[in-house]
DNA sequence: CTGAAAGCGCTAACAT
DNA sequence: ATGTTAGCGCTTTCAG
């Protein structure tokens, strides 16, 4: 036999001789209601293991305490160190969290189906869907801070790495170590991530007076296959480089890889750093060089601003910067190739 | 203005001319309607943009379509990798999923939390929690998996790494290289998964008529801080150890840090192999060697035999096992040392 | 301070 | 084949 639910409000009241509303006032300790009969009842609520049905509740009250978190991959360890910062902090203010891959499927798809189940708010990587299919669904729905992604329409919080000024830092950071020829390791995937990334290696470049050519890009799956291929590649295609920006620590840790199974040594005939700063890629042997972000703090970021639309639904949109730095570890050294 | 919901089933029903009960007919594909209403019905649903409130279905069927995942420390890449299985799984059977890390909170309260949130089932790592605490939770709530637990109590479902079975296959895998002299680095928390492999592990000695003391076993984190620590202490307590077993890889990978710091080489000076089998274990140099555990059918299975619990939730209880095994890579070799 | 009535959005069970 | 009534568990009125 299913039953609807172990114990309800009604049994309380029962319990308690009172009606159902002076049990849901001492509960949520709201509106007038005595000090002994409060604690009568909740005494009871304990004893009996009462819980409130959250789906009824936000029935009425347009509450769920649940946030939507999207993610491309949860596999790439950038984003659990995110969704761990970002459950804290919901933790800490009594939400639950409904976090949702979408690799494999329609980005604003998930994002309806998490409406469906009434999230209040919403923190999402997306990075696939076009511009109006995002800001249809900004619209439909308020509350929600997408990251990594820029829009003109004024309708959407955002919160931005400094993908460009990071990528720069890692170019000038190499420069510094008198590289010349300096190939960068990207992705196929069209995010805003990658473009920036892009551009920026590119502006550090021109910052340089080093010339940039097509055949010192190569672009691959973000992932540890997609670097360790990717640098082959580059490595084949241009053995003069002397070291490597990869478009993020993933692609780094496949580049270290590609480079010992060539046979070249990290970093004295090849530098190499990344983007992202996972807290593996200072454990292996080179340690990645990183431009690092502090993910734990974008998590937190992220729920603190979500979390604020949410009780202020008609406040301003706005955007939030996060400025990466560089760690050099063992990867990145001085060029000694000619 | 806050609304409730942008557009309601009974607004569909108006702008159809017909019962709220039709069109619920209609989009449940259920019931008797004729072909002519329903199509209408769901060209006006497609038109109008409308989608059924979860919650409110939910509360007349007892099902919400959200399942719960509860795992120790999503940051651990073991976990991703199951996360990743149990959302394909769930997302192919409309599932949504509702995940928790308990790391930092009480496991018990976890769970009853995702409970008032109504999940349909639940897929559970918990380990810290009592025996009796998560028995009774289990009477309460019945479609429930447990990962990695043993149970007495025969009403609740779980499913099993063969701990002992791999954590002796390690032990065999390193006798075979010649080592005999062999340390493990296990984890302090008191959890199943640690006592059986450490009860592997001393079977496979005892296999191998190898003595055991227990200055060749180290406790700390089973974090890739803690391997380190664990394998400094270890290597510095019995430098005569020549191969070392890990609770898990990121032991394992801070183990190897800990050779490198140590001016030891892996693995002509010793030998590491670790648990789990994640991914970018495979990619750092040298590549380390583990007991492998498929974690994407381990995602798939739970999830799967969840959904059979929701379907039937009077069916029997059982227990799923599943035997990792070994994968060598770079990091074990023949013993070299005398 | 407390209770009764109404309703959130939907579906189950019974009408017709 | 369709509509009506009732109710899931809770909170929000509004009465007292």
């Amino acid at each position: 036999m299913f039953m609807k639910q172990k114990v309800t409000i009604e049994d309380v009241a029962r319990a308690a001789g009172v009606s159902k509303q002076t049990v849901s006032r001492a509960i949520n300790d709201k509106g007038d209601i005595s000090p002994k009969t409060r604690e009568r009842i909740l005494a009871l609520v304990k004893e009996m293991g009462y819980r409130p049905n959250r789906m009824a509740q936000a029935m009425n009250t347009s509450r769920s305490h649940m946030i939507g978190l999207v993610v491309p991959d949860i596999t790439n360890p950038f984003f659990p160190e995110i969704v761990r910062a970002v459950q804290d902090a919901a933790m800490e203010n009594g939400y639950t969290t409904l976090i949702c891959n979408t690799e494999n499927s329609s980005e604003i798809e998930v994002l309806n189906d998490l409406v469906t189940h009434g999230i209040d708010g919403l923190i999402t990587f997306t990075h696939r869907a076009d511009d109006a299919a995002v800001s249809e669904f900004a619209d439909r729905f308020g509350p929600m801070l997408i990251i990594n992604r820029e829009f003109d329409h004024q309708n959407v919080t955002t919160l931005m790495v400094d993908n460009i000024g990071g990528a720069c830092l890692a170019v000038e950071h190499l420069v510094g170590l008198g590289h010349e020829t300096i190939g960068m390791l990207s992705t196929d995937l069209a995010t805003l991530s990658q473009t920036r990334r892009v551009q920026g290696y590119k502006e550090g470049l021109s910052g340089a007076e080093i010339q940039f050519d097509d055949s010192l890009l190569v672009q691959a799956d973000p992932t540890l296959a997609g670097g360790l291929i990717a640098a082959k590649e580059l490595l084949t295609r241009r053995p003069d480089v002397t070291a490597i920006f990869a478009y993020n620590d993933l692609m780094g840790v496949g580049a270290i890889r590609a480079c010992r199974d060539l046979g070249l040594q990290v970093p004295e005939d090849i530098s190499i750093i990344g983007f992202d700063g996972i807290q593996i890629a200072s454990m292996i042997s080179p340690a990645l060089s990183s431009v690092h972000v502090d993910k734990y703090e974008m998590g937190r970021k992220a729920f603190e601003r979500v979390y604020n639309l949410i009780q202020h639904p008609e406040g301003s949109r706005d955007m939030i910067g996060m400025k990466p730095k560089v760690i050099q570890r063992e990867s990145t050294g001085p060029r000694t190739k000619a």
